[in-house]
RNA sequence: GUCGGAGUGGCGGAAUGGUAGACGCGAAGGCCUUAAGAGCCUUUGUCAUUAUAUGGCGUGGAGGUUCGAAUCCUCUCUCCGACACCA
């Protein structure tokens, strides 16, 4: 018997595949593109670990599906390189970022091929690199022509550890950010649900009125949310985004007061003739828990519209300014917040039901009109730190913002070594003057280059329009190729974290649908089929996260498991399957040591089929035993239906089961070996290749053999087990030939028969007899 | 607080109205071997008993629907996730 070596035979096979080209689709002719996309990761320090390998390959497994499916796989990789993750770590180790990127990448490439992966190496993507990062300035400069770029004076989240300015998506709980919660001055705080920290270092953010760039994302609140029903996704990241969003309807209703009018948004304007008062946001307190609601009467009235009556407006705690116009009205009777506060303070309460007629008059007597309110704020893109893409715009005295030309892109990324962030609330490019003293593109004169960088969901925004254009030849001149991009997108399937929910799910939708209203996609203006789309992902799979010890990986915990140990001990293929064994695909596996044996123990028990071994005895004169035919073609089946549904697991667990029936049978023919190969190839693609071209001794890849189809007639045993029960409990059973089992007389005379089972119908006839075809006889005594 | 998801052996997990625990890990026994390892073959939810068998119990808990419920319904407990005084 030959010696499975993985690590001779896995690094020959993955060069084999590279230098011919199988994982290189011809973008712009191929008439299957399935464009299969992970979410890129950031390279960081500690490289790769288990959990970036549980997703990967649970997308890769779907892209070889599809290839043997005969479409032509598009599955590329890349670096989301540019940002605060990567620069925050290249601070920690004192080394400028520019020098660390180079080498993580390097690193990740080297683990992402040790796993055996269908990626197209010829075309990846890194964030960080001018060649890319050209195009999100040019992506930002079309934000600004459609007038989707503005900078204005905010109050914004601001990190005093990082330094910069956050997106709200980025601000969470601790426990969401996996991280302890620290101060500004890195002291650990006892962990909380009521502290709001950094996504990246845990540190309680402030809020600070900075001036800031913005991305009009609201503009494309309705589209966002109406588009999440003609798209399939997993219904909790769908849920998600519903809830960021977070459309309401109501009015705004204007209250006569001293002061002038008072607007106030409510969706329960049908709640007018209960209002007892007027709370404002004047006590509110950015970043304060409010643990009681606190009030003072602000010696103001306002009238009731309905009655005329004054009614009192308090300054309160409990609304936040931010929301609808700041200024809620008080209906105890309705709302338990306002019946607590109004409550402590001895305020009115007024007794009536909902008057739905309220929403007409209301709107007849122009007390106030309908009006739709939103969650989702504008996306706050700039950030005060020195690694990610300059925003192209200069500032002049005369002419104000003026973008940079499009053929002066890129602005250059200086290399400079006081790229430390200082929290002054300016970049460190702010420093240097040979950077941003520069003319006014417009009048000539004396101007001044915006000094932040781009938030890293920018870089991350649109790399999957990239992709498919890296290497073409038009790539110099265009962000994307056309004719590339109408053959090749939307994506097919994204796979990803259900953790970027809301952040570049969100961002990337919207990014794709302004390039879609540019009439830069496949856009019927272009001349193209009028099945636009501006969805870029259709179908989104939400993966789980591998966990450790019972906490998510990370390094602060110490938890982290690096795949190179697995690779080097057993395999890729060992660990592939190991990791997509454990459980559901969109589960929360815990990696353990143990049980990675059994995945290796059953590749061995694969190989000793094709090979030979005392231990499989398989007869002479092959023929497929009965019971080798239906549970080949039910296996075929299973594997087929659950790649569809991602479920690996149970997958693997039938591939097992086969396994064990062909040891025990022994009789199966050639035919039946080259199923079962072509069935393992996606989940163990480099011992299936082995097999397949060494130990069969065919010529072609097995990955672009043509996946197994199951036939109805072999998916029956010969032989039914009819199950027998007695008020539904089951009592025996018995074996007949599967074509008898289907008849009715037949079956429960049989049952009847059966010892036990007249045992326990004692003789007395039973009031009813159910008979499940094929499957089951019950008596009900 | 609101919205989601989940609770099944020693463990990871199967089963979406029809034999609960597939498959794997772990454990026990046997074969092979000078030996160890590997491999191969059994057994493995739990309790009772007259023990290769028979029966009871058993999917967080309590009810219900049904001939039949892990699965459907009602209530309840626990855990996890998202959002959060959103008006």
């Amino acid at each position: 018997m030959k010696v499975y070596n993985h690590k001779k035979i896995e690094k020959y096979w993955q060069d084999k595949w590279e230098s011919d080209g199988l994982y290189t689709p011809d973008v712009k002719n191929s008439k299957k593109p399935f464009y299969n996309l992970w979410m890129f990761p950031y390279p960081s320090g500690e490289g790769l670990h288990a959990g970036h390998a549980f997703a990967s390959t649970g997308s890769d497994i779907y892209g070889r599906f599809q290839k043997m499916n005969g479409m032509d796989v598009f599955q590329p990789f890349g670096y989301d390189s540019f940002g605060i993750h990567a620069e925050n770590y290249a601070i920690k180790i004192n080394e400028n970022p520019r020098e660390v990127i180079k080498r993580t990448t390097k690193n990740y490439e080297r683990q992402m091929r040790s796993l055996g992966h269908g990626y197209d190496w010829s075309r990846t993507v890194t964030t960080s690199d001018p060649d890319y990062y050209k195009w999100t300035q040019w992506l930002f400069l079309k934000m600004w022509e459609r007038g989707l770029a503005y900078k204005k004076k905010a109050a914004v989240n601001f990190c005093p550890s990082c330094k910069t300015v956050l997106a709200d998506e980025q601000v969470m709980t601790p426990k969401a950010a996996g991280k302890d919660p620290k101060d500004k001055n890195g002291k650990v705080l006892k962990n909380s649900d009521d502290l709001k920290v950094c996504e990246r270092c845990g540190t309680v953010v402030e809020k600070k009125n900075l001036n800031q760039w913005f991305f009009k994302i609201t503009d494309y609140a309705d589209r966002l949310l109406s588009g999440l029903e003609k798209i399939d996704w997993s219904e909790r990241v769908s849920i998600a985004q519903r809830n960021w969003i977070g459309k309401s309807k109501g009015m705004i209703i204007k209250f006569e007061s001293e002061m002038g009018e008072l607007e106030v948004f409510t969706t329960r304007p049908d709640t007018l003739n209960a209002v007892t008062f007027l709370a404002t946001s004047k006590l509110y307190k950015e970043g304060e828990i409010i643990k009681e609601k606190i009030g003072k009467f602000s010696g103001k009235h306002v009238t009731d519209p309905l009655t005329g009556r004054k009614i009192p407006i308090w300054d309160t705690n409990y609304v936040a300014p931010g929301y609808g116009t700041g200024i809620i009205m008080g209906v105890p009777t309705h709302d338990e917040r306002d019946m607590e506060f109004a409550t402590k303070y001895g305020i009115d309460i007024v007794k009536k039901d909902p008057d739905k007629k309220l929403w007409d008059t209301i709107e007849k007597k122009k007390w106030g009109k309908k009006h739709t309110n939103f969650h989702l704020r504008d996306w706050l893109v700039s950030r005060q730190r020195y690694w990610g893409a300059p925003i192209p715009m200069i500032n002049c005295p005369k002419c104000g913002w003026v973008p940079v030309a499009e053929a002066d892109l890129p602005v250059k990324l200086p290399e400079i070594k006081d790229y430390k962030p200082e929290g002054t609330g300016k970049g460190p490019l702010a420093n240097h003057e040979e950077f941003y003293k520069v003319k006014c593109p417009k009048c000539g004169g004396g101007a001044e280059r915006e000094t932040d960088v781009m938030d890293t969901f920018v870089d991350s925004s649109w790399y999957f329009l990239r992709y498919p254009s890296v290497g073409a030849e038009s790539s110099k001149s265009k962000a994307f190729d056309p004719a590339i991009t109408k053959n090749m997108l939307p994506v097919d399937l994204y796979f990803g974290g259900a953790e970027h929910s809301v952040l570049h799910l969100m961002y990337a939708r919207f990014v794709n649908m302004v390039m879609y209203d540019l009439g830069l996609l496949d856009h019927p203006a272009q001349g193209g089929p009028a099945s636009g789309w501006d969805e870029p992902f259709p179908k989104f799979f939400a993966h789980g996260l591998m966990i450790k010890d019972g906490a998510k990986m990370s390094k602060s915990r110490g938890n982290v498991v690096n795949p190179d140990k697995y690779v080097e001990k057993y395999g890729a293929d060992t660990l592939r399957l190991y990791l997509m064994f454990m459980g559901p695909m969109d589960g929360y596996p815990d990696f353990r040591d143990s049980g990675i044996e059994g995945m290796d123990r059953f590749l061995r028990r694969v190989w000793k089929i094709f090979t030979g071994n005392r231990d499989i005895h398989i007869k002479p004169n092959q023929v497929d035993s009965p019971k080798v035919l239906s549970k080949l073609h039910q296996t075929i089946q299973k594997v087929t239906k659950d790649i569809q549904e991602f479920k690996y697991n149970t997958a693997i667990a039938s591939l097992m089961e086969l396994v064990n029936v062909l040891y025990k049978e022994g009789k199966f023919t050639n035919t039946t070996k080259e199923v079962l190969v072509k069935l393992i190839a996606p989940f163990a693609p480099h011992m299936a290749e082995e097999i397949w071209q060494e130990v069969l001794d065919q010529s072609d890849s097995i990955h672009i053999q043509t996946w197994p189809k199951w036939k109805e007639e072999y998916l029956k045993e010969r032989e039914a087990i009819i199950i027998v029960q007695v008020n539904g409990k089951f009592r025996g059973q018995f074996v007949v030939d599967a074509k008898e089992s289907t008849d009715q007389k037949k079956m429960v005379s049989i049952a009847k028969r059966d010892k036990k089972v007249a045992k326990w119908l004692k003789g007395a006839k039973p009031k009813k007899e159910i008979f499940i075809a094929g499957k089951l006889v019950n008596f009900v005594v």
